[in-house]
RNA sequence: GCGGGUGUGAUGAAAUUGGUAGACAUGCUAGACUUAGGAUCUAGUGCUUCACGGCGUGGGGGUUCGAGUCCCUCCACCCGCACCA
């Protein structure tokens, strides 16, 4: 019976279809474990070879775990709405919703054929009303809780109204951008407006004025992080920072429970540091300090408030509000100058040049310990976003302050002696205080501990403590996303949607081009803004990483009309077990989807803190790129040259364009070329170089019939733009399916990023050739039913015990590996014993599902075989009769003796120690001990 | 600059956590069979030496009977953050 990879691909599939076998209940008398995948923006592209990667080791381990007794929740859907379909909608004017639409069947399509073990029937889309509905129920939820930081959790903002009717805000310890102190008269004389607004300020969603990153050539918002060195991280167009009117999530209030939370949960130390560093947690004081001659004070934040003694000016940001009120006259025009010099700048070139700038304000504060006055100077080196957009400088031990100092000629006090700590940088929190009245003598860390303490008595700071992260902004000026729930009433105050008005429905229009100055598309249907009783909506749309803050959930009830899942499924599938995605998601989605779980979690909506108990992030597939070099002096007739005559001297002269790999032979591999052959399909495919030239070492085209213009290849990622894409069907048409898998798990470890070499693929499509040979002499089934001897048993239960560890661990590529020794030594002893093969089927069946079930059903089996148990091994089995020790001296190997396996240690030495082969080695020295590592060695010690 | 990580044959990579470095696979070399193919099988493949042997895990040093693995130091590359007070 020959392998045939197609029909047993179909005919698997139908089956497992017939028994909707991948099919979860949401309870079981087994244990539950879910396996999440990151789910796909179903992109115009489709799959590529590198996508899959993380979708067929989590399928392995699900599978794994499903044989083993689970009940698997392993699902797929698709993270539909965004920014690349509305894009694509506006260069070809099909709608988003339609291509949607139609990538997701595309990607269902190329997935299914993978052997994904998922339960379709829980497919989700973002942009399905049924689901946004509770994206935005959630989103209502976040605006009417405030963030309790004496409860530590999101209470109503309902109660928070009663408390301050009844005693104003001071007793009230909340997130908040709420500074002034009310009492409950103040509370209670206001209007309802006043009152809103008030209410803003707490909010977990809520909105404020802000600057955005504003791109004009997009028309939209875009997060920091879609933000590069001031260029749109899409379409690369410049950034502007632009004040509007936004909504905002209140992350910051769970700053501290964001950060002490990764200790409890299984990520990379990498992932972690990542969130960790965002999230930028730094204790420190904060200080107030007065401004001679005004009633305002400067409150900065420090992390060395010790240093206080050396601090001989402050720096207030640029576009610090006191700025304004405290310049004095004989300073205007320079402190005018500098605002508008630092306004004019990019931030680009705000990065790229780091000269040190500022201007004195004429302004001058007093010092809260010992009365000095110290000057008011404004730099660009401060920064308005982060602590209080004020510092207190220190130029004796800060870098930034000491290079400003020395440029603007202001006082250096030292402040600490640092002798006893040769070595330490002027950061390190090391040393003994001088100069410092009442801390002189103490070491850095108690006089910290002090200041604080000091500063509290006193009344004009405390110790506090500051973060990186920042509330981002939510709100989007496009088309497709979700709509707010939100409408302003007659007096204008934002309102949200109870939950029987929800979903709020995206509006059908083909009218979705971007609005200028920051208008939504959804303002422009004024009969959708405007509603029945003069009330108006909000226009703007949320960012794609609403609906994928809370996807996980939805997985577990996703049908449910009533609740985002019931709490009986919730309470029963509880969190995600195994998480695995790309690593790209660091910061923005799995910082909301946590931040969003613990809202949630404060609601009793959830029953865990965190929502990823463990989370592997897989590498990317790269692609090789092939480049033709592209003379640059060329004008009229381009001139390419192979990359043989290229050096170092002439690079600068050469521009690389991208070549389609089609057009090249030998692809990927050092000696990747083009022919003639190649050549013209270039010129078909690039119709404006048809009258170029090219030049190799072999001569000129055309001309030449037997050209070789030798490429440039490098390693990158694949991309339709570098014309390196190698598709999944391709591979899979001509090796099947589970070829495609193993070979994929075979390549590396799962974390690490590695090219694609579709060469080394033959070594897997042997193996499972192999293993299916097994089966079969003649075609015919040749299963027998001997009884198993001993080698045979040590060769299975060893490989079972390799396998299941190797897949516990997340090391499939040794895994396979494995599993192709095993079939190599079976192979050599012309094994066919059912006893042995049966429970290396079931072994291999989660990496090969289609193959596996093929064999199974063909050895006689009912049923599928993914519904068996998963082979357990034997340690009796393992035990080895005897062991090759080397024996070594002074550790270098000499000679091989072989022991039975339960010899004792000093049997070994006493037996070894007399033999003769040994005298030779050591030849008269004397032996100092002997070392035996069991089962592994025997290491003889001379002099 | 700070933080995290990586460095092993021609290539992708293993190495039971301090114990025979290079498993497994690709590639390459030779051979067998052949209905000549991108099939299958066999042998070889770190460097060096005719050989015994010697040398080899980015460089240098250390601990140890023994180091890819631990310590110090330097170098290279990748990722993240980047005037964070």
């Amino acid at each position: 019976m020959k392998y045939d990879f197609k029909s047993i691909e179909q005919r698997s599939r139908k089956m497992w279809d017939d028994m909707e076998l991948y099919k979860v209940e949401n309870d079981s008398n087994k244990p539950k474990f879910y396996v999440l995948d990151m789910f796909p923006y179903p992109s115009g592209a489709g799959l590529h070879v590198g996508h899959p990667l993380g979708y067929i080791a989590s399928d392995i381990f699900s599978r794994y775990k499903r044989m083993n007794g689970f009940n698997v929740l392993h699902p797929m859907g698709y993270d539909a709405f965004g920014l690349p379909a509305e894009e694509y909608a506006l260069s070809t004017g099909i709608h988003p919703a339609d291509s949607t639409r139609e990538n997701m069947a595309r990607y269902k399509d190329q997935l299914s054929s993978l052997g994904f073990s998922f339960d379709w029937t829980r497919e989700i889309a973002t942009c399905n009303p049924g689901y946004y509905k509770w994206t935005q129920w959630i989103f209502t939820q976040l605006f009417s809780h405030y963030y309790n930081k004496t409860s530590d959790s999101a209470q109503s903002i309902d109660s928070l109204v009663e408390i301050f009717q009844a005693k104003g805000n001071a007793e009230v310890d909340a997130s908040s951008d709420q500074k002034e102190i009310f009492s409950a008269d103040d509370w209670n004389a206001w209007d309802e407006v006043r009152q809103a607004e008030i209410l803003m300020n707490y909010r977990l969603a809520y909105q404020k004025i802000g600057y955005v990153n504003w791109c004009e050539e997009l028309g939209t918002v875009l997060a920091n992080d879609q933000v590069k060195d001031g260029i749109s991280e899409r379409g690369g167009h410049p950034v502007v920072q632009k004040p509007m009117t936004q909504w905002y999530l209140r992350i910051t209030a769970y700053a501290d429970r964001l950060l002490y939370g990764l200790d409890n949960i299984d990520w990379s130390d990498s992932l972690k540091t990542i969130q960790t560093n965002w999230i930028g947690r730094s204790e420190g004081a904060s200080i107030h300090f007065k401004i001679d001659g005004h009633d305002d004070s400067i409150e900065v934040f420090t992390t060395r408030p010790d240093t206080i003694f050396g601090a001989t000016y402050m720096v207030l940001a640029p576009e610090h509000e006191l700025v304004k009120k405290i310049k004095t006259e004989d300073q205007q025009e320079e402190v005018d100058h500098y605002v508008a010099y630092v306004k004019a700048k990019t931030e680009i070139e705000r990065m790229a040049e780091k000269k040190v700038t500022g201007a004195f304000t004429g302004a001058y504060a007093i010092h809260p310990f010992n009365q000095t006055r110290i000057p008011i100077w404004i730099g660009e080196y401060v920064l308005k976003d982060y602590g209080t957009g004020a510092i207190m400088a220190v130029p004796s031990d800060d870098e930034r302050d000491h290079a400003f100092a020395t440029k603007f000629g202001l006082e250096i006090i030292n402040v600490v002696d640092k002798t006893n700590y040769p070595g330490a940088g002027m950061h390190d929190k090391l040393g003994v205080m001088i100069n410092s009245d009442f801390m002189n003598g103490m070491e850095v860390k108690d006089a910290i501990t002090l200041t604080c303490q000091k500063v509290e008595e006193k009344g004009f700071g405390k110790a506090e403590v500051n973060y990186k992260l920042r509330d981002a902004g939510f709100s989007r000026q496009r088309y497709w996303g979700e709509p707010f729930p939100v409408y302003y009433d007659e007096k204008g105050i934002a309102k949200v949607l109870d939950k029987d008005q929800l979903p709020l429905e995206l509006p059908a229009t083909d009218d979705f081009k971007p609005g200028s100055g920051g208008k939504s598309p959804l303002s422009r249907l004024t009969d959708w803004v405007e509603m029945d009783n003069g009330y108006r909506r909000e226009t703007d749309i949320m960012p794609a990483v609403a609906g994928s803050s809370w996807y996980y959930l939805r997985y577990m009830d996703p049908g449910n009309d009533e609740e985002f899942a019931s709490q009986k499924a919730v309470s029963y599938w509880q969190d995600v077990d195994l998480y695995v995605g790309g690593s790209e998601h660091a910061v923005a989605h799995l910082m909301y989807a946590r931040f969003w779980h613990k809202f949630l979690y404060d609601k009793g909506l959830v029953p865990t803190e965190e929502p990823f108990k463990k989370l592997i992030n897989q590498g990317m597939i790269q692609g090789v790129i092939e480049f033709l070099f592209l003379d640059k002096k060329s004008a009229n007739v381009k001139r390419f040259v192979s990359s043989e005559l290229v050096n170092e001297e002439n690079a600068s002269d050469f521009a690389k364009i991208p070549v389609h790999i089609d057009f090249v032979s030998e692809y990927g591999s050092k000696d990747s070329y083009m022919d003639n052959n190649g050549l013209e399909q270039f010129l078909n495919w690039r119709p404006e170089y048809k009258d170029a030239i090219f030049e190799s070492n072999n001569g000129i085209y055309p001309g030449n019939q037997d050209i070789r213009m030798t490429t440039w290849s490098e390693v990158g990622k694949m991309s339709k733009s570098k014309f390196n894409v190698i598709n999944p069907e391709e591979i899979v048409g001509r090796y099947g399916a589970d070829t495609f898998r193993m070979y994929e798990m075979f390549l590396g470890p799962i974390e690490q990023s590695k090219p694609w070499d579709t060469q080394g693929i033959e070594g897997v499509s042997k193996f499972i050739r192999r293993f299916w040979g097994l089966f079969f002499v003649n075609d015919k089934l040749s299963l027998v039913d001997e009884v198993p001897d001993k080698q045979e048993l040590k060769i299975l239960h060893q490989v079972i015990k390799k396998v299941s560890e190797d897949i516990e661990k997340f090391s499939f590529n040794t895994a396979v590996s494995a599993l192709m020794i095993a079939v190599n030594e079976l192979k050599k002893l012309n094994c066919r014993k059912k006893d042995i093969l049966i429970p290396l089927l079931k072994l291999i069946a989660p990496f090969a599902p289609y193959t596996s079930e093929g064999l199974w059903k063909l050895s006689g089996n009912e049923s599928s075989i993914h519904i068996t148990d998963f082979p357990e091994y034997d340690e009796s089995f393992l035990v080895q009769d005897s062991f090759e020790y080397p024996v070594c001296v002074n550790g270098k190997k000499r000679f091989i003796k072989s022991f039975p396996s339960d010899i004792s240690k000093d049997e070994i030495e006493n037996t070894v120690l007399d033999l003769d082969e040994l005298q030779r080695w050591i030849d008269g020295k004397t032996i100092i001990k002997t070392i035996v590592v069991p089962k592994r060695m025997i290491n003889i010690v001379v002099k």
